[in-house]
This record gives structure tokens, C-alpha cells and sequence, in this order.
DNA sequence: CACTTATATTTGCAAATGCAAATGTTGCAT
DNA sequence: ATGCAACATTTGCATTTGCAAATATAAGTG
């Protein structure tokens, strides 16, 4: 018998909402939002990108994120230029002072996390995060199935 | 050493909007959202609710969940009305037609978890959805740290 | 019983989102 | 070279969202 509230993508989502507003919470002290702040620990950790990529990093729709990047340049967080090789892409990046901050705030972030994961082993953890990258493949690999890549 | 990508949150929230899309694709079809689909298979889970409590089952905001239910009204998938036991609550509850249409939609969702969790044990599965439900308990327990209820 | 306080939902309004169309670049084929 | 398809991002516009204020009902308090 099937129950929405024990559902896989029920739980998920749950989590995923939770979890958000809270850290959400703690960044707006700051005056940064949770989407700014993926992208910015989304460029520390992977260097420059261009926008496409960070979009799929981060899971905020291109447009979206071509709108935060731009208010994020005018905040002197990101800078934006169109490589010479291929000026149709965009090359954006963490300035000094996106770097400091999101700096800052990943210790932040690793204490929410741990508070999210208090009384889990960390082989638990582990498997838990391996989990559910294992879904996220089976994610993909869907939506390759019905929209397969140009061969 | 942190990483974004690593970080349970991300991983979740990644896994939480591609289902979230890949679902809201299938429903599509249907002439349904996906946030409709939720509050149509809680109502057929736990019968009629108020706002409150539906909104608390969906982690959906109450004024989007009050606009949504009027709208689901509108095309007669819901009934809403005042109890005579408390006249400032709403008691929501599935139409015959919303229940029809939920029934009819839930097959899909089960194929779509399946395959969500292609590969997964059902052992696997349970642990997972265990697990999800512990990391949910700690943040339902972090906010009441944070903000304790009234005693 | 008037009057404040608490509960439950709705509404106003500004900001965020997402699709589709537009823009700007590049590369390929004649 | 010129035109045409492909690529990458941005913009227009309608919808959705979320906070805060407004509304409506109920319950306590002196």
C-alpha cells in the first residue's frame, strides 16, 4: 500500500526543505542567501566556471542563475568575463572578497551539517552520502534514457 | 578539507530537485503540478486536515498552500470548509474527483521511485528512508534548541 | 460583558523562478 | 567569403513564492 509520507522523493524533499531553511537562517545574519552561497562554494571548490556548469553544480536553473550571478558581480562576489577563446561562454569566478567570505562561512556549513547528522557514525554517514549519489546516477541515467545525447 | 559537492545538504537537495523535475514532468501530462500531486496524496493519506497541518505534511508555506488549495478547489479536486467546532479553521478534504484523479496518479509514483532506486536492496531501501527519517527528527529537534515551544 | 490575547487563515506586495524567445558567438558547408 | 545550424547566455513576461500585515474567530481576564 502506498503512503506519500513514506515515500523516497517525500522524504527527500523534506529534508532537503529543512535542512535548507535552517542553514538559510543562519546565513542571513551574513546578508547572503542560500543560493549564493552554493554558488560561491560551488567556484572555491572547482575554480572558475562557466555558467552552464554552475548550473548544473549547483541545481538552480540557468536563467535563474544568470540573474544571482549578476547581482552577486555588482556585490564584488563574483567576477564575469568572456574567455578569448570562445566568447559565446561565460567565465565567472570568486573576486578576493567572494573568497573571504565564502571562507567564512564554511565553517558554518560544517557545523550545520554535523548538527543534521548528530548520532551517525561516520560509516553511516558515508553510506548514507554514497546513497544517495548512487540515486542521483540513477537520476541521470533516466533522463538519458528518454532524452538520449546527441550521438 | 570541505567540499560542497560532498556535503550532505548538497547531496540531498540535488537528489530532492532532480526527482522533484523528473516527477513534475510525468504529472505534466496529467494536468498536474507536483506540489498539487502532494497535497492530493496527503489528504488521501491521512483524510481531511486543516491548512495548518497540511502545510506542516507538505513543507509547504501556508499562504502558498492557502492559494494552492484555493485553486485545487477551483477545479473541484478539494472542498474546504469552516467546522462548526472552530469557525477560524479550515478543514480541507479530497472531492470525489480529487480522489479519483490521486488514485489514478499513484501508480506513477510508485514506478517513479522504483526507479529512482533502481539497484537499491529492499533492505537498502529501508535503511535509507530510516536513515532520512533520523536526519529529519535532528532538525525537528535542533529548532525546537533554538525556538523551544511554549511550556 | 467589554477587552485583550491567542489561534488560524488569507491577502498585499515585493522578490524569485522558469519557460520561451531573443541576443550574441562560433563553426561548418557550400 | 556567406549563409546557416549549433552553442551559450541573457532577457521578457507570466507565475509562484514568502514575508508581513490584515482578517476572522475563539478564549481568557478582570
Amino acid at each position: 500500500m502506498y503512503r506519500l509520507t513514506e515515500s523516497f522523493p517525500y522524504l527527500v524533499n523534506r529534508v532537503g526543505v529543512r535542512i535548507g531553511e535552517a542553514f538559510s537562517r543562519r546565513l542571513e545574519a551574513r546578508g547572503v542567501t542560500l543560493p549564493m552561497y552554493r554558488v560561491m562554494a560551488a567556484l572555491w571548490e572547482q575554480g572558475d566556471q562557466r555558467l552552464g556548469d554552475l548550473a548544473a553544480v549547483t541545481s538552480v536553473e540557468m536563467s535563474t542563475l544568470s540573474r544571482l550571478v549578476g547581482a552577486m558581480v555588482g556585490k564584488r562576489l563574483l567576477s564575469r568575463r568572456r574567455p578569448e577563446e570562445n566568447g559565446r561562454a561565460v567565465e565567472i569566478n570568486l573576486t578576493p572578497q567572494g573568497r573571504a567570505l565564502v571562507e567564512d562561512l564554511m565553517p558554518l556549513a560544517i557545523r550545520h551539517e554535523a548538527l543534521a547528522l548528530r548520532g551517525f557514525t561516520p560509516e553511516e554517514v558515508a553510506r548514507l552520502k554514497q546513497d544517495l549519489g548512487r540515486v542521483f546516477a540513477n537520476l541521470v541515467a533516466y533522463e538519458e534514457e528518454i532524452a538520449p545525447p546527441p550521438p
